[in-house]
DNA sequence: TCCTGCTATGCAACGAGTTGCATAGCAAGG
DNA sequence: CCTTGCTATGCAACTCGTTGCATAGCAGGA
């Protein structure tokens, strides 16, 4: 189960509260990893007791307090150990899929909205990337030669992998409505 | 939730038992949607005593006897209603994405034999789905020029997209090895 | 003033998914 | 004969993920 070692990674990238996390988890990190606020505070809740992190009471002026969560010692073994042991390649879950064959039980051409609705979220979420990417890693940001900064690197090769999945996803959505389209009525 | 779909799809290919869906979601179901059998056993219970599926009782020789399923009228109503109704996006969890962004705070070479584990996955899984398309649709399975047959296009178009997944997934662990490459010991 | 909306945290209940274990018949090999 | 392994089905317990709801302070606009 990695939501713990997602949490861990994002708050050595940054320290934060449940809810700033959970924004997280609706933008960089939620690229490649979801969770509601719910999972979020319990798993930090426990990690908490555990010592894996530790909390800071941060007092604000205009809005509530937050728990500052940043990680410790235990936790950052325990992801260190987590990152030394073999996963799994993902179990996939694609209900487009499911649906296409499935329509071959029904009206195919009906599918048609469907998966145009869905190659719009794609090509929406490609654009974002792609201006993540000029604005975090475009050439203009990095006129020195210095050493190569790990964090950033890794970062941004995590980021090029979102892009070629749209891309991907774009080309066979595209791929997808041709084939529909030939069984459009009348054909 | 696609279980119930995905299993009322399967049922429409073709008629089975609760085990040889299983091996079904090991194979080419399972490419775009993974279940246990477990969880497979429990979603037929629950569809039969809803009338969404038919039990048949098949006695066999040289084996324990089995259950066939087939699909009910309010099966595929079922069905229908959901292909009908839209559905979001799949929500993401890349385990290796949060792996590579973590290595940043450990050794990041460290992780290049875990990529290439990775790697080699998916060029079997691709060659397996290669060999899959050649049997299945390859062109002298296809010498007719009768109306295209909307079941075995479908299959093809979802095949297709899991070759094309495959692909992506290759070349972008490439990247990353590449990435990785850079932090090796001594640079 | 009241309503809407954002930050910030949390409980409770439920549903989905995982893991370990159990049973039972039959085949094949040592 | 005994073990291993495959087909075939299932229970029980547990963890993970989702959904609905609740609270509470403050800002801004109608």
């Amino acid at each position: 189960m990695a939501l713990d070692h997602a949490i861990l990674v994002s708050l050595l990238e940054k320290p934060g509260s449940g809810y700033e996390l959970a924004r997280r988890f609706e933008r960089s990190i939620g690229y490649f990893w979801t969770a509601t606020h719910q999972q979020i505070y319990r798993v930090l809740k426990r990690m908490e007791s555990d010592g894996w992190i530790d909390v800071r009471d941060v007092p604000q002026q205009g809005r509530p307090d937050k728990k500052e969560y940043s990680v410790a010692g235990p936790g950052r073994d325990a992801l260190s150990a987590w990152l030394g042991e073999p996963i799994e390649p993902e179990s996939v879950r694609h209900d487009l899929a499911v649906k296409i064959r499935g329509a071959a039980f029904d009206d195919p051409a009906a599918l048609i909205g469907e998966v145009e609705r869905h190659r719009r979220a794609h090509t929406d979420r490609l654009a974002h990337y792609l201006a993540g990417e000029a604005r975090d890693f475009g050439e203009p940001g990095r006129p020195f030669d210095g050493p190569p900064d790990a964090e950033r690197e890794l970062q941004h090769v995590v980021l090029r992998g979102g892009i070629a999945y749209e891309r991907m996803m774009i080309a066979w959505l595209d791929d997808v409505l041709a084939t529909l389209a030939r069984f459009e009525a009348g054909h």
